[in-house]
DNA sequence: AAACAATTTGCAATAATGTTGCAAGTTTTA
DNA sequence: TAAAACTTGCAACATTATTGCAAATTGTTT
């Protein structure tokens, strides 16, 4: 196959996460621009959790604050990312995995705060337990954060 | 006994309440200010966690904004409340039990945001469950918190 | 009970974070 | 490629949080 001459190229790499980014925007139906284009392959390379202000830096500046607001308020709304409980007065978010869809998220997941690196890292397979509530209480979903020091910290 | 005379009387009632409060100050070694006490005994008194701006709108602004924040951190830094995490950029607190120490929490309790009325509760006899983790990670401490319909918004 | 030291408060200024309306620019559609 | 639909950046504004400092309050000592 032609292709397999350039497998390990960079190049090659570079196609296929811009492939993976188009085909998420446009599952989503949503129109392809660069703010987008960046912001969502910032969320793919990266291992974890970001915030507003990761982005900018991120970013170099290159968007207006206001767009990298909208832009991840309609990931969140379209199910591509969501966000992640934290104890302070940010928002972090994270990709939602490929079964996610608006409205109806399947991003159960453990979260992971290493104190040391202070990375977010979403832990796909471990779910949220059920938990037996008091009487009266209905459960809808659950949100579960453990900190602690992660494997790459650990070794240091 | 004296006291029995007045056990249902209302003044008793608030002569216990301003003795478990200052007992709490004290034991602290925090000076006791009308702030801490009006702050404190909300929290005595509420059910579930509170914002700054719950705290702001419950004791009438009869505080500077910054005394209000300067006092949540105190009882955080001393044990006193601990912080719940959430989804959106708000910060919650809510009072820690007895036994919690200063730097030493013992709040590993699940907490319940309800989304009609909108308050988050501490089920305090519902403990986090552990988690197995992936290789590597070390944990330190697990948050939880499950939303849904709590027991008084669910007969309405 | 008064005076001193230590702590806390409120004010002002500043910073950081988030929101909205609107004109200009870009993307999509036909 | 032109028109329609949507997105962006700017400006203005709103909200939330932080810091320094003088005035007020609290705890302590005599």
């Amino acid at each position: 196959m032609g292709l397999q001459i350039i497998r390990d190229n960079s190049l090659y790499q570079f196609i296929l996460s811009m492939e993976k980014l188009l085909n998420i925007l446009k599952k989503n139906e949503l129109s392809v621009t660069d703010g987008r284009k960046k912001i969502l392959e910032l969320f793919l390379k990266s291992p974890g959790a970001l915030a507003h202000a990761d982005i900018e830096k991120n970013t170099a500046n290159a968007f207006d604050r206001v767009t990298v607001y909208r832009t991840l308020q309609t990931f969140v709304e379209k199910g591509i990312i969501h966000n992640i409980p934290t104890t302070d007065n940010s928002i972090l978010y994270a990709l939602c995995k490929d079964d996610c869809e608006a409205g109806h998220h399947h991003d159960n997941h453990v979260h992971f705060l290493c104190s040391k690196c202070n990375k977010t890292i979403c832990l796909d397979d471990v779910t949220v337990p059920e938990v037996k509530l008091p009487k009266g209480f209905m459960p809808n979903h659950a949100e579960m954060v453990v900190n602690g020091v992660c494997g790459d910290c650990k070794q240091k």
